[in-house]
DNA sequence: AGCTGCATGTAACCTGTTACATGATTAT
DNA sequence: ATAATCATGTAACAGGTTACATGCAGCT
């Protein structure tokens, strides 16, 4: 089985739900679309790792409500054991990060905060997630056999990322700008010094 | 175009390589196998992107070498300042994380403990890097015009996410054994007072 | 004698995205 | 009116991994 099917069982595990319910809960543990979703859950129901229940909504179009076996449920514990594929970045912007020097210092600063916007975003989208975990009467049981345990440390761990890149962004913000001070100050002071200066800020 | 494309352009802007040197040049700001490399490459030479040398090498296969032409340096320019596509991290431990719940202490402790020395491993990966970085000698001309700059920052980005990630993990292990003292201590103090002292801890 | 690194490529397969398809309700 | 949310699914395509294929040099 694959990641997703993993993925699938891990958020029925929590509670049971439909196909549009975890296409939404993915996001944060293994990201997939509903077309991917929906086939998955069909060859999951075939090696019986989870069940289905069909549910006529009035006004709505009908839902299925999927549970985890406990068939699916030993085999998701078994796989914790086991060993894991590396983890994959895959960020366009770090290929622009990279191309940075054949750009100039203003489309250079618009790119990193464009950046920073995106990321004070997804930042405030994880902190109100925060603020209903915590609110919610749950959270009390908080310790490694709570249910919540493990999506409390991804949330924070999202969270952090977020903070820490922000940080980032705003370091290389500040590096743009110390250029722009050395070609500024080159005329007086020679570019030796100024750059035993820059290298000392790094 | 496709990112693997920018990402090849933005590695042979830095200076020209062999499609081997290139995968693992890749690693970094966009992973790719070889065999995802050289087919690219052959895409981009037919759009006039870059150019191809051939060399015999005694005792050693052929080498290609791959150099980016202007048209090919204008479009890697002109996309610097493109929209991004939202990162996309795809990590089997956080699928791991979020049902650690379903085992128990030990192997919830292995899963985090696996986590950090791999994260170490890393680190020293690219510590070793930046140290062979700043002993060359082009890293003086550190300045956003620099062909080195962006490679600097991806490089204290990785070395970042490292560090603030087996952070992160040490957390993790701090709270199961708190669960671990709160389950002793149960007994004693009761269940009340020890849910708030962990909360405060959290 | 076998593994690692250098060096290039193709083919089969799996994974993931975009687009197609349908349809009701609620909010703007 | 028009967009967004709920709700499910399929089909075509693009992107990425694993395996197949070859071969020499240098190390253990």
């Amino acid at each position: 089985m694959n990641n997703l099917g993993y993925a699938i069982l891990s958020i029925l595990a929590r509670h049971s739900c439909s196909g549009y319910d975890l296409a939404n809960h993915l996001e944060f543990i293994w990201p997939a679309k509903h077309s991917q979703v929906y086939p998955a859950l069909k060859k999951l129901e075939a090696e019986n790792l989870l069940t289905c229940e069909h549910f006529e909504q009035l006004g709505k179009p009908d839902k299925k409500i999927y549970s985890i076996t406990l068939k699916g449920q030993e085999k998701l514990t078994e796989w914790l054991s086991a060993n894991s594929s590396t983890p994959v970045i895959r960020d366009e912007f770090l290929i622009k990060i990279y191309s940075i020097w054949l750009t100039d210092q203003k489309k250079a600063e618009n790119l990193v905060q464009d950046r920073i916007d995106y990321l004070s975003q997804e930042l405030q989208k994880h902190l109100e997630q925060t603020v209903i975990f915590e609110m919610s009467s749950e959270q009390k049981e908080l310790n490694i056999s709570s249910k919540n345990f493990g999506k409390y440390i991804v949330i924070k761990r999202a969270i952090k990322l977020n903070e820490d890149e922000i940080g980032w962004c705003r370091w290389i913000l500040n590096l743009i700008s110390q250029t722009n001070n050395k070609q500024f100050l080159l005329g007086v002071a020679g570019a030796k010094i100024i750059n035993q200066f820059i290298l000392g800020i790094i």
